[in-house]
DNA sequence: CCAGTATCCTGCAGGC
DNA sequence: TGCCTGCAGGATACTG
């Protein structure tokens, strides 16, 4: 499951070891992910090219190729980007391998292909529909300002506010639960009936929760690993999600699990209000 | 416009 | 042991 923390892991790990390298072959096969994955369009494309650099915006990577374009990936909920040496085993569901190297290959695996992996120009950037209407990055400097007069006006639950992500960009359900759970919020509480005081507690708390989760490499629930294969170890500090039945390690009180916004949401009746 | 729900997909856990 | 069901969730199309 993917999230800012999971994807910037990601990005470092790729920025690390894969930055200025050239692209070799290009292999995979026409299969639905989110959208098509243009197999035939990347071959055309990508040989020769250089990765100039990754960035990240939300839960989406950028991998530059500069002057040639950006290539857009996003991981969806199972999506793994890996270098692997080109001898070693190929996993089920490996869609689109690039060959950066005589023995280094960069692989897309997504067993349930709710990722994306599609070709920018320069320029597309500002007119594509989801990443431009992407909403702040909420480890920015502005975020505290910013964001809690736009969650003030919602009358959404905050929970379904914090995974909008033309709102926030990047918080998915994990991070969403943690960082109501610590600022001691309600999931439910609709953002228009939360003082603003309060809103920017729920902000500093989303920043905290997502920082630290950056420093420990992300959240490894099931299989979530960085380019390298490690797993990220942020498992440990989460005190909500995958809390459900157990006392709040604040109150003691039997962590519920409820459903909103069409998500599994661990809280605690007492704590959080 | 806004909020809520169904949908895509596979793997896995739990029930019987 | 094996089959079935439901759940996991990121983004989005759709409904009310």
């Amino acid at each position: 499951m993917p999230e800012l923390p999971e994807v910037e892991t990601v990005r470092r790990a790729l920025q690390r070891h894969a930055a200025g390298l050239s692209v070799g072959s290009v292999r995979g096969h026409a299969v639905r992910l989110r959208r098509p994955l243009d197999v035939a369009g990347l071959r055309k494309r990508l040989p020769g090219r250089r990765l100039d650099g990754f960035r990240r915006r939300g839960k989406f990577l950028l991998v530059d190729l500069d002057p040639a374009g950006t290539l857009l990936v996003h991981l969806g909920m199972s999506g793994r980007l890996l270098l692997c040496d080109s001898s070693s085993p190929v996993l089920p569901h490996t869609h689109l391998t690039l060959n950066l190297g005589p023995a280094l290959e960069l692989r897309f695996v997504d067993p349930r292909r709710f990722g994306l992996i599609e070709w920018l120009q320069p320029g597309d950037e500002a007119h594509h529909p989801t990443l431009s209407a992407l909403g702040i990055e909420p480890l920015d400097e502005r975020a505290p300002r910013d964001l809690p007069p736009l969650l003030h006006v919602r009358r959404a639950p905050l929970k379904a506010l914090l995974l909008d992500q033309r709102l926030v960009a990047g918080v998915g359900n994990i991070y969403a639960a943690e960082a109501l759970w610590r600022a001691g919020i309600r999931p439910s509480r609709p953002g228009c009936r939360t003082a603003l005081p309060r809103l920017e507690r729920l902000v500093g708390e989303v920043r905290a929760v997502l920082g630290e989760a950056v420093e420990q490499g992300g959240t490894t629930i099931r299989d979530f690993a960085s380019p390298e294969g490690n797993f990220g170890d942020f498992a440990v500090r989460l005190q909500a999600y995958g809390h459900a039945g157990e006392p709040c390690s604040r109150c003691g009180l039997a962590m519920v699990n409820d459903r909103l916004a069409g998500r599994a949401t661990v809280w605690c009746r007492r704590c959080q209000r």
